[in-house]
DNA sequence: CGCGTTTTGTACGATATGGGACATAAATAC
DNA sequence: GTATTTATGTCCCATATCGTACAAAACGCG
């Protein structure tokens, strides 16, 4: 590995150096945006939110367009490792999927004042239309949620944790289609409590096959 | 009933008549929202898509967001008597579901240019964080869309199309979590094909308890 | 036909928005 | 120290956006 390739480890570049942390910044832009979508957050108020000034989003991650797309690429990115890490064996089936739906819970209603739901669900879909970049991350996204679905699905067919006829693509496209359903009635303002039964029921369900 | 409770009948009103028709003004507005967003379309649009002034729009149904609550009511009363339609006996319930599912797709698919998905879930989820009338409205129609389910499923195990020990709630919600992620995945740009197969084999699933 | 009533078209205004120009500040390289 | 490089803060602009004021137009009524 070249010396170039050293990421965390601050290389002392040359100039003023920013007053901003990237990581923190983007997640303060990503609740903006979160909250009230991509084309209710102005470019003041991401720049209020971030505590940058214009010139500074600017340099940081591009205009208001390349801010949110940068979100989305954490975004997706963070949850595909946390679903993974959920399902992750020699958890069972069972829990590995109710601690997805559980993971998914927590971060739908983690904002105190409105229920918020999944980020790519929530404000990514009303922009998908019109734009094809955020379609694409849309579609992937979605994709890999299900991938992470049905690569534990299949291991649980081979293990016998479902029986041999078990079709693991449709069960992930099932699982999927709960975590969906829960994520879009969350931020429809549907009761947590209910939500939670609901994916209790259905992680049984999934499980029985 | 007195005869001021006549609504489509013309009751010759005083004054200049209007020179556009409530309903199909609201259809095209629709469109326009389906396509680009409530934050998306400007009033002008609106004024453009549906041919009328801007006084003329206030006049019709109030301000931006009138017509698209105006929108969302027409929306969620329209996909419910179609989905009571498809679900309605004789017809089996896996006819009647796979009908659901067909029609819904036929309706995300109707854009030449791009997949719409299904005007709720696709626009007015980024709202309903910081709306909350659209947010009701929302959860309302997924209720409704829901309960169009379970109706069905009620009487299914009740006439024996499903077995005794079926759960006909579970089985509601299942039905409209592939629904919902239909909407979602043909907004995302997904393969009508492969939601279609997806469908398919989500009906024989939902149909074999 | 005048009269009140309702709709329509044009034009306008206050504000918000996305984006950038410019000079200044803070660091490194020489 | 001086030059260079990079980030910051303030100010500004062109445009878009929402909403409205006003007068002209098109109808029923007496």
């Amino acid at each position: 590995m070249s010396s170039a390739e050293q990421k965390e480890a601050d290389a002392p570049r040359r100039g003023r150096p920013r007053q901003y942390d990237p990581e923190t910044a983007l997640a303060r832009a990503t609740k903006s945006f979160w909250r009230q979508g991509f084309s209710g957050t102005s470019f003041d108020a991401l720049a209020a939110s971030t505590r940058m000034s214009k010139p500074s989003l600017y340099g940081a991650f591009g205009d208001k367009r390349d801010w949110y797309l940068a979100a989305m690429d954490r975004y997706a990115e963070r949850s595909r490792v946390e679903m993974e890490a959920a399902l992750a064996r020699p958890v069972s089936l069972a829990k590995g999927l109710q601690r997805v739906y559980d993971l998914a819970l927590a971060s739908y209603f983690s904002d105190a004042k409105t229920p918020l739901g999944c980020f790519l669900i929530g404000t990514a879909a009303s922009e998908a239309a019109r734009d094809a970049d955020v379609r694409e991350r849309l579609g992937a996204g979605l994709a890999a949620f299900n991938a992470a679905f049905e690569t534990r699905l299949r291991a649980a067919r081979d293990a016998g944790e479902l029986t041999r006829g078990a079709d693991p693509a449709l069960l992930a496209e099932m699982a999927s289609a709960v975590l969906f359903s829960i994520a879009l009635r969350a931020r429809a303002g549907h009761a947590r409590a209910s939500l939670r039964a609901f994916s209790r029921k259905a992680v049984a369900l999934l499980c029985a096959s």
